[in-house]
DNA sequence: AGCACGCCGACT
DNA sequence: GTCGGCGTGCTC
């Protein structure tokens, strides 16, 4: 009986593939276990082994597999539910989850490479000039990729004269695997078997009288070890002895030292346990008594805990309840690992080496040691530390998650697919291991809150500040008045100026935040109003000062901003609006002594883009920090009195149906940066509409009346939480394609869903790196089964992918939009 | 996705 | 005439 694998490749195809392998590789061979197969004409892929069995496939023949890679299953079984869970609710194949999920390393892919043939006689003479440059290469080299070839070539297509040399039996192809992971050494150093008796030590000591470098050597090596319990590292025998390399390499040659090496973890935390597990307040006792109640009755928690309010402390015990226990693992979620420095090394402070971080920029090696870790449920990796994709390592013994910061939409991946919301899966993933899941927020997201109306999630909250720490004042600032009274400096009222100067007399510091990024969004000319536009993007550019750059912030086209107008040539050029880049330069004009920082993605960027910035507001070195909204992402300082919001009408402006809710939760985590010590924060909202619903409940801290207002227009309207979105986007380069396309698909839709199809319509931003764009939006009624719905949009996909001038467009399905 | 095959314009 | 553009179809 012939023996066959059904394998996940990493690519958006929707089924399996079947591999034919011997008896004993079937044997071997396990759910989770990675193979390389041939794939296609050439290529070697990384695929996944799914299932083992029987049954020859019916309509082709199966080939077999090219190598093993794994001795044991590095992804386990509930991962592969949880995987066929994600592709399924979120419209996706497999393939692109296991690509999501897998660090890049797992993914090998094979290299073509040309050598040349052995023992074939041929006349050089007879090649072609791009020929025998090739042959030449090759005989400084025992092989060349691809690539390298047609770089030789400087050709873009080298395949035409590799085909020539393979037909003349000069070369051979083959394709290379290369394993990415490449585990860490280190040299150690220690006394071999025979040396390990004083005596013996005693008698190479005697012998090495003649050289006394070496023997000094050779002592540093013994009060090192009679120091330390741990193996000596080559580097610390090199500092400890200041010998040189080739003393070292001597006594090695003389076998009176012996060197080895140890694998090392890349990720080491290298600290120590530094601060005690705080005690909770009467609040947070509370809280935590009634998390572990709906716990007990396997019920997902929603922890709503004002700004400043603690949580932190009461996940904390948590995790330290689950560490208690000789096993279990905590999948700890944040939204942006980069902005949480202050929370990892927390959470580090509490727990040590128990803490494992998981981060998008870790390098894949890195990555793979995590993933190990998790795998093997090691003691360095009781907690997990990390963003979205944290959510798909490979846990064995999941006990707890904690969501924090619930409501920010960063969980929702957008682009490639799969477009999963990290929160959502989490509930799932909970679910499948029986774990207790807690989700944390000041301001929760409307669909949690709703969750907790449906009895869907347990509700506990949070109501006072640590250390009885009073809200911040908000006030509103009328700036349509004050410009009326001439009393805006720039972009700065009257009241603004003042409050900061009252801070800065005091010692305090000061947080402006402005939503938008560069000096300002669009550049008019006086005398004929044009503005120049993106050439890729169907947008107008932004004015960059610092950099005397007009940018697109969609596709990174930049250009030197004119001295006078391109269409008319006025020389009188106009700004018109303002980003973060503008307040800090009025700053500056209206208080030359104080030194001004500026976080957003401009100033941001590399590994230790925000770090650098943080740290240098928390020491104080600065006394304003401007910045936009990765200014809230959970940030703790300690001696902001003061945080204005320089205009409040464009985030309530922003045309999506979620842009009030999001203003509500920016707003509010903003002004929590205000005053978390003893001293009372202020904030300043500046507007132009003071009267504005969302701005009234922001300075009042009205979460309930927000959210029952924001609800009634979510079921007027039929948007989520009551509705659920599946967003479809059509792109192409052509115009035509994607206005008819898109018109096809809605007409389809429309016949099974009827008034419950929106759209086709272009949005805000119709073209973005030349490509066009189109949205349609199904809402799905509540009642209206998601399964069937997502197989009736399927059906239509199937049937459009199959008409021909359709099929070069890009269709995406989002489900769940955020 | 990636890659081959195949058909068309613009140039060493 | 060839090089390279991209539309089309397929991968066990």
């Amino acid at each position: 009986m012939a023996n066959f694998i059904d394998v996940i490749l990493p690519i958006p195809v929707p089924n399996t593939f079947t591999y034919l392998v011997s008896p004993a590789e079937a044997q071997f061979l396990a759910p989770g276990i990675r193979v390389s197969v041939p794939f296609g004409k050439t290529k070697i892929y990384t695929a996944l082994v799914y299932q083992i069995h029987n049954t020859p496939p019916e309509v082709y023949e199966a080939k077999e597999i090219h190598q093993i890679l794994d001795d044991t299953p590095i992804v386990t079984k509930q991962q592969l539910e949880f995987w066929h869970w994600i592709a399924a609710y979120y419209m996706c194949a497999v393939g692109e989850v296991m690509r999501a999920a897998l660090p890049n390393a797992f993914l090998l892919e094979s290299e073509t490479v040309i050598s040349l043939k052995q023992g074939e006689a041929f006349n050089a003479h007879d090649l072609k000039d791009d020929e025998f440059l090739i042959y030449e290469a090759l005989q400084h080299q025992s092989s060349l990729s691809i690539h390298e070839v047609s770089h030789i070539l400087d050709k873009k297509n080298a395949l035409p004269v590799i085909k020539r040399l393979l037909d003349g039996h000069v070369v051979d192809v083959q394709e290379e695997v290369y394993e990415k992971y490449k585990p860490k050494l280190v040299r150690y150093v220690k006394f071999p078997e025979r040396l390990q008796t004083e005596a013996a030590l005693r008698t190479v000591l005697d012998e090495l009288n003649r050289a006394p470098k070496q023997r000094e050597v050779v002592l540093a090596l013994f009060s090192l070890l009679a120091k330390s319990q741990n193996p000596i590292k080559l580097k610390q025998l090199t500092e400890a002895s200041k010998a040189s390399p080739a003393i070292i390499k001597a006594l090695i040659d003389k076998d009176i030292f012996e060197a080895y090496y140890l694998q090392m973890d890349r990720v080491q935390f290298t600290g120590e346990k530094s601060a005690d597990i705080k005690t909770l307040n009467p609040q947070q006792k509370q809280a935590l008594q009634e998390i572990n109640q709906a716990f007990s009755a396997q019920r997902p928690v929603l922890l709503h805990g004002v700004t400043s309010s603690g949580k932190t402390e009461v996940y904390v015990k948590l995790i330290q309840e689950i560490l208690a226990q000789k096993s279990g693992q905590v999948l700890f979620l944040v939204p942006e690992i980069a902005l949480t420095t202050q929370l990892v090394n927390r959470l580090q402070g509490y727990f040590g080496e128990e803490v494992a971080v998981f981060h998008s920029k870790y390098s894949t090696n890195e990555r793979v040691e995590v993933w190990n870790q998790v795998l093997e449920g090691s003691p360095k990796a009781r907690i997990i530390l990390g963003a979205r994709s944290a959510v798909l390592l490979p846990f064995n013994d999941l006990r707890l998650i904690v969501v924090d910061e619930e409501h920010e939409q960063s969980y929702k991946q957008f682009d490639p697919a799969p477009r999963y919301h990290a929160r959502d899966a989490a509930i799932v993933l909970a679910r499948m291991f029986k774990a207790h899941i807690l989700m944390g927020s000041a301001t929760p997201s409307l669909e949690s809150y709703y969750n907790v109306q449906q009895h869907k999630y347990a509700l506990v909250a949070l109501k006072t500040r640590y250390n009885n720490v009073l809200m911040p004042e908000i006030e509103l600032i009328d700036i349509k008045d004050k410009h009326k009274r001439k009393r805006m400096t720039g972009h700065f009222s009257d009241r603004l100026i003042e409050a900061m100067e009252e801070a800065f007399k005091a010692g305090f510091q000061v947080i402006l935040f402005q939503n938008r990024r560069g000096f300002s969004p669009i550049v008019e000319c006086v005398s004929c109003g044009h503005s120049p536009q993106c050439p890729n993007c169907d947008v107008s550019l932004t004015y960059h000062k610092f950099k005397g750059q007009l940018r697109c912030h969609y596709c990174g086209y930049y250009a030197v901003m004119p001295k006078t107008c391109e269409a008319c040539g006025s020389p009188e050029v106009d700004t018109k609006g303002f980003g973060t880049e503008q307040v800090e330069k009025e700053i500056q004009e209206l208080f030359p002594e104080v030194k001004v920082g500026r976080m957003d993605l401009d100033t941001t960027r590399g590994k230790y883009g925000y770090e650098k910035i943080i740290t240098a507001f928390e020491q104080q070195e600065l006394d304003v920090l401007v910045g936009t909204q990765m200014l809230t992402k959970g940030l703790d300082f300690r001696h902001v009195k003061l945080v204005g919001i320089m205009n409040a009408d464009n985030m309530l402006n922003f045309p999506d149906f979620r842009a009030h809710e999001r203003s509500f939760q920016l707003m509010l985590q903003v002004s929590g940066r205000a005053g978390r010590t003893k001293e009372r924060g202020k904030v300043l909202i500046q507007t132009y509409n003071p009267n504005h619903n969302i701005l009234q409940q922001v300075s009042t801290n009205a979460y309930d009346e927000m959210f029952k207002e924001q609800m009634d227009d979510r079921h007027n309207f039929k948007y989520p939480p009551v509705y659920r979105l599946i967003k479809i986007t059509f792109k192409h380069r052509n115009y035509n394609k994607v206005n008819e396309g898109a018109d096809w698909y809605a007409k389809s839709l429309r016949m099974v869903f009827k008034a419950h199809v929106l759209g086709p319509v272009f949005p805000p931003v119709s073209r973005i790196r030349n490509q066009y764009i189109k949205h349609i939006l199904v809402k799905i009624p509540p009642g209206q089964s998601l399964a069937k719905t997502k197989e009736a949009i399927v059906k239509i996909n199937n049937s459009f992918m199959s008409v021909k001038v359709f099929r070069s467009v890009r269709v995406i399905l989002n489900v769940d939009n955020y």
